[in-house]
DNA sequence: TCTTGTAGGTCCGAAAACTGGACCAACCTT
DNA sequence: AAGGTTGGTCCAGTTTTCGGACCTACAAGA
């Protein structure tokens, strides 16, 4: 077999994982989702050391994934605000959010988080970009099965 | 304020994370999906330390992710097969990808992994579990946005 | 037979990241 | 003047990660 296909895999979502994999950056979003856009919020509502939180939120801004908003001058005060990159995380924690839902809930159902504006509870569907045609795993093709084949196009 | 809500919030996300948010996870079960199920393939094409896939292919069987099975007996060899908690972890993975896709593509677009049955990309839509309805963040409740009223139902 | 290859790991020491807790500088309210 | 609020930083100890070498068991080819 000559020719080798790349070692660790050209992908968006290696490289969606770079920037928001790390241990709690999708809980500071979350956080930020949910209003609480200031530091000490964040830290005490995620659990994160301070000093991690710190290293994180200077790290998702430095990728564009939050802004950082002075809302007081003289004490001086800053709080952090969603991008567009950052609220399209939103799939992402809604997807996240479904799957501890269902297999990781405890006796007492699931805590409640984000809703619909009619009171009910998102959730993500696969859909084909193309046809719109509802999709799940079996209908989807892996492009990939036997390890070749996947170059990025 | 007698009430304080409970420290780190008691929320699915977080739960979730907990199993497959750390930094190989989810790309081991990427390549899972991509139908690289040995030990060496899926080192080989997620460019993690050996040592750390090892480590994290245990968890995440631990966790009931995965599934470790036997293919060969004399040279005793195993796979790993996506339990359906892993499979359902479909959506979260395709939520990555789009959000890499768009966020993080270079020069050349996106490369290409997941497609429907029918060669197109798959997506995922948010939509409202009751009322069927699409649904975007902007169409969405946040809970808790004062930090108060979530507490888990 | 001897070598090479495959497969699924383990072991190692060095480096990086995470952790909890103390601390701090401005400002404000009581 | 005392105490609270806010957004951090600093520290030292622990845990994880990293890359590479190594190991066991078998099979195929020269």
């Amino acid at each position: 077999m000559a020719s080798k296909t790349p070692e660790p895999r050209v992908c968006s979502i290696a490289r969606s994982l770079e920037v928001v994999g790390e241990k709690w950056a999708l809980l500071a979003v979350r956080e930020i989702f949910l209003g609480n856009r200031r530091f000490d919020e964040i830290v005490r509502r995620t659990g994160a050391p301070r000093d991690t939180m710190a290293a994180r939120l200077r790290t998702l801004t430095e990728a564009g994934v939050l802004g950082r908003r002075q809302y007081s001058e003289h004490p001086a005060r800053y709080e952090y605000v969603l991008s567009t990159a950052g609220r399209d995380l939103y799939p992402v924690i809604t997807a996240l959010r479904e799957w501890g839902d269902r297999y990781l809930s405890g006796e007492q159902g699931p805590p409640v988080t984000f809703t619909h504006s009619c009171g009910h509870t998102l959730s993500t569907r696969l859909v084909c970009e193309a046809c719109g045609e509802a999709a799940t795993y079996a209908s989807a093709t892996r492009a990939d099965p036997e390890g070749e084949g996947l170059r990025g196009r």
